[in-house]
Parts: structure tokens; C-alpha cells; sequence
DNA sequence: CCGCAAACGGAGGCCACCGTCCATTTATGG
DNA sequence: CCATAAATGGACGGTGGCCTCCGTTTGCGG
């Protein structure tokens, strides 16, 4: 569907994820740019469920448009997402340069979970697996490959339990999921915590003293039907 | 589905939650039954967003028969997870009676987190303020209380961490709930080995060795689009 | 300045879920 | 056995999200 001509002029090479914004009308591209930021702003701010005619709306644009340009939810996700992944790499690469690998190691943990909390729709995206999503897929393999690097030098070094897994890390961001998922002033507060508790769990020189424990926060509760209060 | 009738003695009063059983007539009180079997086992398997029809459907009644028993899903949902709530208080208890405080102190967070994966409706009905089920937040405030003496008791024992917050649970719970949410095979071995990881770091005697850490769970990412797969 | 394909927006068909209403069935006490 | 109120079930109107179709507008090359 909605082939449109244009298509495939060899020279632009790179249509990778989505056919990018190669050969467009300006006010096309204009509004492409648009409907990214308000999907950006709308997946940080509610998650990636959020209304295709929301996001249409806050961009300016009719629905139609949002669907030419994007044809499916998930080409809009990878995306918009796409950045936010290259931010992590750089996370990563950023900690690859640090001598110390522990600090190299924890900080990748911390700020991925704090990127977390900015976000609502990160973990989503990247936790689930886009087929069609080369680049996308390309970049967090890579990303991957660095944290497996920082863990094993810190495991090298005597730092880092030998016995922590690779899968680990998906599983540090998918309790943080949890624990950010009903967005509040305090689940900042909760996942730090979290992290400074799976911190000390991943440890292995318990020489020196671990230290402090960010303050609990007081998680709130539930309030009744967190799936119907939504929009 | 046969309903057996051999359940319950009619004269057990206690109305509490929402407008018991009390002087139904013999059909709609075996409908009812059906009914919370039905739920419990929905919400068990898919959370506590199924579509009311479903349940209905798996009870083998029409939609009306459950809204006339239950009118809101909240009384559903506070009336199915009574006794579950019920059998926290009992894995608590259980644990007060254990002798030895950290075993106490661990056994709740194992067991509960074990049920958590067992049920997906559990979390967010625990994690849930219900202003009208007075008997299930009594009930739960029970469950906090007697956590909050095991804790203590760990505390002084010297076996758990001075700075654990009572609030920590909350904060396990929610975490669980991020690792199980996607429930699958792989989802109870990645539990095991976050609350492995939990314990790791909420002992504060170092003098013993920590057990092993169960084996890290392939957890599978997700699907493209978590949401609208399910039903 | 003009013509046309590209781009646009919103109406509308589709579907799932919600919660109610009402004609019919059924348990039960006399 | 019957009268009757309780109980039932499914149809139905309402809402909200998805995605497409189509008549109109607009950038842009000539």
C-alpha cells in the first residue's frame, strides 16, 4: 500500500528503518518531523499504548497522515526510538572508557534506569524484538555486546560476582519496568533504590563498605484500574 | 465444569465484602460460586483487565447474572482475592512461627513472589487501595503487620540489613511484577533469580557464604506490541 | 502563473468492551 | 401443583481505538 513512486532512487542509500524522509515534499517532511517529537513526547509521557490519534493530534496532523507516514505502530516506534538507543550505546561506550570497570558496570545500570524513569516507553521498545527493525536491532545488539565487555572485565577484576549473567541486565530493566510502571514523583525515588539494592547484590569485593542506601520512598499504591484510568 | 454443590454451609453469615451470599436462591448462589471460580482463574491467567464477558462466558452465565452479583469490577476482583490475601496472611504467620528470623524473613518474600508468578492477578490486586473493601485492606494491613515484625526481628538478629524499609516490599513486589509480567516458562526462573539477587543484598551478615544463585533465565523479550496480543 | 501529483484531514466502517434493560425461565413456599 | 418473585441471558446503545477511503488543498517544476 501507498507505494508511492518515489521510492528507491538508488543514491540515497540507508532506507533503513521506516524509508526514511528521502525524497519529500517540504511540508511533508516538515510534518514527519512533527509527528516524531509528538510521539517522542507522547511514549515518554504515557508509554508506547498511546492513541495513534493522540499523537496525530498533539503532532497537528490528521490520523491519515501519521498512517502514510507510518504504517504501522512499530515503524513509528523503532523510529522514534532509534536516538534514544544511540544514547544508550554512547551510555555504554562512555563506561567502556572508564578505567574503573566497576564504576563502568554500575554506571550503565544507573543511568539506564534512570533513563528509564524519564521515559515510560523505553523499556517497552527495548525489550521487544522488531524483525523489521534492522538498524534498530544492529544498535542494541551492539550496545549489548559492550555491556557483556563491561561485565566481564569487572568480573576480571574481582569486582563483579562471577556467577552474574548477561540476561541479568534485562532483568534488572524489567523490575525496574515494574517498579516505574505507575509513574509518580516517587518511583524515582523506588528505582533508585532498587538499583543501589541490586548494586549491592552484584558486588562481589565486599572489602571495602557498601554504600548508603538512597531513602525508601513511600511507593504508593495502586489506585483501583490502572488499565482503565489511563488517557 | 460440573459445579458440585458440596462447598459451604449456608448459615456461615458474614456478608463482608460485597453483599455475601447471604439469602440467594439455590441457583443464583451456584452461579455465583461459578462466577468467582471463573474470575479467579482469569484474572489468575491474564491479569485482572479480562473483559467481564469472558468471565462470564468461562462461568457459563450471561453478562447480567455477574454484574447483578458483582456491579463493579473492583467487588469482583476484592471478593475473588480474599482468600489469596488470606493465604499471605497464613504465609506470614507461618513465618512468625519460625524460629529462626532470617528463614522467616526470606520465606515471605520467596513464597510471595512465588505466588505472584503463580497468579497475574495477584500483584495488582495487592498493589491495589480499595476504599470500599474494608475487610481486605484490614486484611492487609494484618499482612503488613506481621511482616513488619519479621523484619524487625531480622533486623536484630543482625541478619538483615538496619536500613531495609518496611516499604522495600512494596518495592520487591513491584519489581517481581516488571521480571513476571510477560508470563511465561522462562518468567518463574527469572523470579527465582531476582529474588535470589534480592536476599543477596537485604542480608547484612557476610560471615556465612551466600547460597548459589539460581541459573539465569533466557528471558525472551517481547513481542511486538505486549498489549494488543492479548485477550 | 499554472497544472498536477503529492500531501492532507477527517469522516466512516469495524471491532472490542462496557453496563443496562427487558422478556422469559425457574426455584420455592403455600 | 401453582403463583410469583427471583434470577437469568442476550440484545442493545454508547464509547474508544484502529485504519482506510476520498474529496480537497498545496508545494513545486515548468
Amino acid at each position: 500500500m501507498a507505494a508511492d513512486s518515489s521510492r528507491m532512487d538508488p543514491d540515497t542509500a540507508a532506507p533503513d528503518t521506516a524509508a526514511g524522509p528521502g525524497r519529500l515534499r517540504s511540508d511533508a517532511r516538515h510534518n514527519r518531523a512533527r509527528i516524531l517529537e509528538a510521539a517522542r513526547e507522547a511514549f515518554a509521557a504515557r508509554g508506547l499504548d498511546v492513541p495513534m490519534a493522540a499523537i496525530a493530534r498533539r503532532a497537528g496532523v490528521g490520523v491519515a497522515t501519521l498512517y502514510r507516514r507510518f504504517p504501522t505502530r512499530e515503524s513509528l516506534v523503532t523510529e522514534v526510538f532509534a536516538d534514544q538507543l544511540a544514547d544508550c550505546v554512547g551510555v555504554v561506550d562512555e563506561a567502556l572508557a572508564d578505567p574503573d570497570p566497576w564504576r563502568g558496570f554500575r554506571t550503565v545500570i544507573e543511568k539506564v534506569c534512570a533513563m528509564q524513569v524519564a521515559d515510560r516507553g523505553l523499556t517497552a521498545a527495548f525489550l521487544t524484538e522488531f524483525p523489521g527493525a534492522v538498524e534498530f536491532e544492529r544498535e542494541r545488539m551492539c550496545a549489548e555486546r559492550g555491556f557483556a565487555t563491561l561485565t566481564r572485565r569487572a568480573q576480571e577484576a574481582g569486582h563483579l560476582r562471577a556467577d552474574f549473567a548477561r540476561t541479568d541486565l534485562t532483568l534488572v530493566m524489567k523490575a525496574n519496568e515494574g517498579v516505574v510502571a505507575e509513574s509518580s514523583e516517587a518511583a524515582a525515588a523506588a528505582s533508585r533504590r532498587l538499583v543501589a539494592y541490586f548494586l549491592q547484590a552484584f558486588r562481589s569485593d565486599h572489602t571495602t563498605s557498601a554504600p548508603d542506601l538512597p531513602p525508601p520512598a513511600p511507593i504508593g499504591l495502586y489506585h483501583f484500574d490502572p488499565l482503565t484510568e489511563g488517557r
